[in-house]
DNA sequence: CTTCCATCAGACCAACCAGTTGGTTTTAAA
DNA sequence: TTTAAAACCAACTGGTTGGTCTGATGGAAG
């Protein structure tokens, strides 16, 4: 068994994952983590400060995980891209956005939570530019097109896609999605 | 001043709309719509009963009269669409979308809210689709658009938009989402 | 062997929550 | 003028919340 405070964040994401930060309940995350009060007192001194660990620790780095590939790919980028946009399999479509759920949040209104979901979403945000920005040098981009808004564009797509893809149980909408996602990338192209 | 559940329901929309459902407190509520626990509990059996009910009779109607008049100009029904995405000052950025924010929040593991909620998205995306479909009557749109998957992904993208509005108190977010929809729109015409 | 501190357990607390109660006032029909 | 139903209210209930406090345990340093 890991430690206790790993098994806190642990516990805290998926808590907060499943049932937004307003919903989670600090005795459903001790359960689930198996820490007794005392002990997470002991760690955290609030529930807020767990929930920004938490922030801190997982969320950023899930996100480079899943784009960084595409970065260092030596086949065409945007195809790169695409590719994992269409990987249906490897989307969660029944939680939503674990960031996106938090942007959705009334949390903004807290200092410390707006700062590090800024933050994140700007990461996010840079990565993507940079991702189209390398693609244009390679020709592989029509060179007219805005980086920074055209990231911007995926970011907002692919929340609003899993926001839908949420409410059913098939993946449909989300494929939908995706596969019109894919027809702007391609006509941002050089042809 | 508006009667009783008048103000009850537009109370508990600002509250929603502002707070989520999650941490909308019925206090708040009856404190801004001016009504006591008594008199909210002789209209409404429960705080859901009356949530449901403003759904109901507030974000449909929302919904439905932000696009009708898409569907029934006599310009370019395309041209006509774009030029709402675009309208900045048409859009609340501050807040979300109403039923964006319903939709993320965890209340689909109850029956009746993600019934009426998937009720709500329907009629959207029916609506959408229609707009697409005269569109392409009208020769404004390539014939191989699927109107369905158009429709699902403007509305994701909307959505999308909406949610990384918040964030931020510039409108730059959300003129970048339009610029790029549009993009997108204006390549999916007959040209 | 003793001291000491990090680690933890669990009882406890005030604040808040939605909802209920037992009633009073207002309205309107008979 | 009587009667009954609709509209409304203040006080309260039971339960849950995040957070605090006191004290027990166990291992390492002196």
């Amino acid at each position: 068994m890991q430690d206790v405070r790993t098994r806190l964040i642990e516990a805290t994401f998926q808590e907060i994952f499943s049932k937004g930060y307003t919903g989670a309940s600090l005795a459903n995350i001790l359960n689930r983590a198996e820490v007794k009060k005392g002990a997470m007192y002991h760690y955290f001194p609030s529930k807020k400060d767990m929930v920004l660990a938490m922030i801190d620790e997982k969320l950023a780095q899930r996100i480079e995980k899943k784009w960084k590939d595409v970065a260092n790919t030596n086949e065409d980028i945007i195809e790169s891209l695409i590719s994992i946009l269409q990987d249906v399999n490897s989307w969660d479509l029944t939680n939503g956005c674990p960031l996106g759920n938090l942007l959705q949040e009334p949390l903004e209104q807290d200092e410390d939570f707006a700062q590090i979901l800024t933050s994140i979403l700007d990461n996010w945000r840079n990565l993507f530019a940079n991702i189209l920005q390398k693609a244009k040098e390679n020709k592989q981009l029509n060179e007219n097109v805005d980086t920074n808004q055209c990231a911007t564009f995926l970011i907002a797509s692919i929340e609003g896609a899993l926001l839908l893809s949420k409410k059913y149980k098939d993946n449909k909408d989300f494929e939908s999605c995706m596969n019109q996602l894919t027809l702007y990338l391609n006509s941002q192209r050089i042809n």
